[in-house]
DNA sequence: CAGCATCCTGGGCGATACTG
DNA sequence: CAGTATCGCCCAGGATGCTG
């Protein structure tokens, strides 16, 4: 498989304090890094459909509408890579995989229930936004 | 401007709770809505450089190197359209335009801080994680 | 079943020139 | 200064056929 297709993957964040007059990048790279593994909405889709337990390579196909055979690989392998979700075979016939969150991906998971949280919270107020937006917009 | 070329916009989610058996949209639906405007990089970055306090288009500009004139422009487009920041223009000459996160959008941008948090927290794991993965692929 | 490799296309994005 | 409009490239990602 080729490299260097799938987001970017080149990330290498220096660590260390802010000083005023940095390029943002120092201050959001930890967040572009976030952004690297689950920036992706098939990562996320992933990982939520793997937080209430172990489940197979085809079972995601069919939860995942919309993903294409190749991104659910890609993106499994991505987040296998970093540790986020853990691959077991079970050599049988016909074969079984199961994908599961590790305990980094579990706590990811949390984080991303709480931007979820977030996104309900305000769901209504952003879409106000948008239509007053689009309103004035249309208004000249 | 040309709508429906920046990001997906179209996003559509069914509020309520969740069944067995639904696929996973219901589910990642909010967070997908988050993506929806947060999920590009560029969006992070303007976020996080507008947290410190109002920034004039061409400060930011200057602090988000990489970027180009087009999609700065695109990007604060979204963020306002979705109430996440909001743009104040000075009518002197020559123009000054100031952009701020708005209330939404400043608790947005503690969220995004959270994961920044675990990002920190697990890079070196992370890390760690992706070097024994492409050894053990190296290793055939 | 799980998943790799190949081909091919659309549109996301950078570069650039122009305006109030 | 703060944008908008236009052009063109490139590659992310969909579709598909082949294996163990």
């Amino acid at each position: 498989m080729e490299e260097g297709t799938f987001l970017s993957q080149g990330n290498t964040c220096v660590p260390g304090p802010l000083r005023a007059g940095d390029t943002v990048e120092r201050g959001a790279c930890a967040v572009t890094e976030v952004l690297d593994r689950v920036g992706s909405k098939w990562s996320i889709m992933v990982i939520v459909s793997a937080a209430a337990g172990p489940i197979r390579f085809t079972e995601l196909e069919r939860k995942i509408t919309g993903i294409s055979r190749r991104m659910l690989t890609l993106t499994l392998r991505n987040l296998e890579r970093d540790g986020l979700i853990s691959r077991t075979v079970y050599p049988t016939a016909p074969p079984k995989v199961e994908y599961a969150l590790t305990e980094v991906g579990i706590e990811l998971n949390e984080y991303l229930a709480q931007l979820t949280t977030w996104a309900e919270r305000h769901r209504t107020t952003i879409h106000q936004a948008r239509t007053a937006y689009d309103a004035a917009r249309a208004a000249g």
